[in-house]
DNA sequence: AGTATGTGCAACTCTGGGGTTGCAGCAAGA
DNA sequence: TCTTGCTGCAACCCCAGAGTTGCACATACT
């Protein structure tokens, strides 16, 4: 469920006000009013920002009462994670490999 | 070495362009001027991109004669992918034990 | 009922960055 | 030497997006 486009992602991680919204809510569930306390943005901002992190599945609305509160989601974090990983180590495989070759094996 | 600066690093991957041009250098090493006939952008937006991935280590200059060549270095995403992991492994821990709490244990 | 708070939508500003073209400089091969 | 091809710098256009303000709507509480 990473949804195969993982650019996305890293495009909504390329920010550092989402990554200060992101550590907020890890410390519980907030609504974009109850972020726009803490953090020095507006609601407005912080609600753009929360569709930007629900598009790519970093967190999710969950009703409570009249309020949305947003939940981070670590699984889809983890899943990047392992992407990340799987092709670095391809590159690495790769240099690697021309080493070997320019070491004349 | 890389947590400091995490952040810049997703801004850099958060780049269609800049994914091609890292694909391209992953099937070998190649200049400016080379991924400029590979791919449908000028020269000049490649170098661009080259700068931004270079200052975020996820690219390295070789100069061969008179060009500059360009290296992916795999072991930045691969500490990118790690870095990403712990933080989703502590949120998903965090929901773990809500969720224990709440389930009244 | 009325009030208050949270949400949603819309218009607007403005900076950053992706892209371009043009030109100057410089190293290698003829 | 001259010439060719790659690099570097600078100016410029243009649009996506980060942020703001303002207002309308809806939902809870008294």
């Amino acid at each position: 469920m990473t949804s195969g486009t993982l650019v996305p992602v890293f495009a909504a991680l390329g920010d550092e006000t989402r990554w200060s919204i992101l550590a907020a809510l890890g410390e519980g569930d907030a609504s974009a009013s109850a972020l726009a306390g803490r953090l020095p943005v507006s609601r407005q901002a912080i609600a753009k920002h929360l569709v930007v992190l629900q598009e790519v599945g970093l967190v999710e609305p969950v009703r409570v009462g009249r309020e949305v509160r947003f939940r981070v989601i670590g699984a889809q974090l983890s899943d990047t994670a392992r992407s990340l990983e799987t092709i670095g180590a391809q590159w690495d495989r790769r240099l690697a490999a021309i080493k070997e070759i320019a070491e004349g094996l």
